[in-house]
DNA sequence: TATTGCATTTTATAATTATAATATGTAATT
DNA sequence: AATTACATATTATAATTATAAAATGCAATA
């Protein structure tokens, strides 16, 4: 009857923050810290790390607080046997998503009548309600209930949006700002190369598409500018939502990634313009042979 | 204790609904047919038209429905005399914002702290902070409590969007869909004269922001995509929190409108590389100039 | 046939809790 | 000096109403 704990969350982020820092069996993992990281107090963060000597992840000693059980290479085999996963969304707002790309929601829908059909408590179907408001693609009527947009729907509104995208990162990678980030474009280079070097037929879907977003994520990260970064993000997510209805032409992947590859050489080796001519292209050729259930 | 009523915000449209098609007294006003331009039912159409009865601005005729009582021309004095003013925002909102600006409340704030502070009730506070996290400069933090954002306080966000809006307008007018609306332009050019004629004078400032924003608005929905209009409304908002704090230089208003009506000759005599080359430098130098209170 | 007027149904809100979770101050420990 | 352990204070939520407002069906009317 009180709200649901973050904790579980926080646990998630702990296991996370081990991984990427790649920490050893034994080192230290001081409350405070932790809970500045994540911002929250000491409180969620305890909660958490008991959680994990449950698991047997950590170990808990009387007075100097919680150690490393394990290295962290091991902790990613370990970590499936609990249940703690951040569910970072409501698999409401995709059931939404679906059931309106499905044409099954009408352009008008009431809150009532989504609790009904969902069988959700009124809190929890507007928290999704409010996400997909800032999103974009529901707003409130001003009377009662709740209208789509046809931002989602319609073959106009999609193609918009390449076109926006494509000229966003063309000239995010052209400003004075713009500063490639070492570290991000070698892991960048990691993940595309695998992706061309035959993950293109064994990962999953989410997979795929995930490593696609975070790609043009990081180039225009490199404009410095928080604006076209949001920008971007605010769009990708809307991309999630109808792309996953779209199946996957597996064998273009090679060819996606190899151009991916392309835009980072030609940044490294400072020829910018050229990198965001291509850039714009590589965008612009993708809508061109998508097509959308609409 | 239950909900506020929307048909207040119905007579305003209504009202404005009657001034923009230059309705003649005895004109019928059919109930339905201003439900749907609303996108409300019947119902509070029907208590905005008794409230504008008991205004004497319409008269109702039995079985008949309601008529207009006067010319549109007229109705717009006899409007101050009710109270109906569409309030599309709340105070509290500007409140906030002002008090961050001024320093009085910290990065982080709990919800019962600004209850406290401001003496409203939960519900209504949360209905400012959704709005706030839509617009991004506020979000909420994974335990208790709100974070602001730097985007209001910090020079280099600032300034950030100054380039944001440079290269969003100057694109979307390049954009191969761009097509520039007659109508709007010939309004523009009204607005823009009026203000270069000594508007820049008496105008008061919202007046004048609002007309500056509503120029730039213009210009971006010629592109035809809604994703660039979107992307600028979204940062006019912004401005406008922020550029109330900072004393206008009207002497700097007949530069900047003789510069809007350059834009307009340029697109009308279908220069549109210059037109789209000169609004980015215009942009660009309205922020040379101002200096927010960071 | 389109629209109103009215009665009825449906909807969403604002206020009010109980309660679990988060935040935090401080003495004890290393 | 930094950190933990624990006690206490504070916070936000989820559930539950009562109620006004919005939506709607339909007979009456123009």
């Amino acid at each position: 009857m009180a709200r649901q704990s973050v904790s579980p969350q926080i646990t998630a982020n702990i296991l996370e923050f081990v991984k990427t820092n790649e920490m050893r069996a034994g080192e230290h993992l001081p409350c405070q810290m932790l809970a500045d990281a994540f911002r929250v107090s000491r409180a969620p963060v305890n909660a958490a790390l008991k959680k994990l000597e449950t698991m047997g992840i950590v170990r808990a000693e009387p007075n100097r607080g919680y150690f490393l059980a394990m290295d962290a290479a091991k902790v990613e085999t370990a970590k499936p046997e609990g249940e703690p996963q951040r569910e970072e969304e409501d698999p409401l707002y995709f059931r939404i998503a679906e059931d309106r790309l499905a044409g099954k929601l009408d352009e008008r829908v009431s809150e009532n009548e989504l609790m009904r059909l969902y069988d959700v408590a009124r809190s929890r179907l507007l928290k999704s309600l409010h996400r997909i408001a800032e999103e974009g693609w529901m707003e409130r009527l001003p009377g009662n209930g709740w209208a789509f947009r046809e931002t989602l729907t319609s073959r106009k509104s999609y193609e918009e949006g390449y076109v926006f995208r494509a000229v966003i990162e063309q000239q995010a990678m052209l400003l004075p700002t713009f500063q490639p980030n070492e570290e991000e474009f070698r892991k960048a280079r990691a993940v595309q190369t695998a992706l061309g070097e035959g993950g293109y037929e064994t990962w999953s879907r989410a997979e795929i598409f995930k490593a696609n977003n975070e790609f043009h994520e990081m180039l225009v990260a490199c404009s410095q500018n928080d604006f076209f970064l949001d920008a971007i993000k605010r769009i990708n997510r809307l991309r999630r939502l109808i792309e996953y209805h779209i199946t996957i032409d597996r064998s273009r992947l090679p060819r996606q990634t190899s151009e991916h590859l392309h835009i980072l050489d030609l940044v490294e080796a400072g020829r910018r313009t050229e990198a965001a001519a291509f850039l714009y292209t590589h965008i612009m050729g993708a809508s061109r042979i998508k097509t959308p259930r609409v």
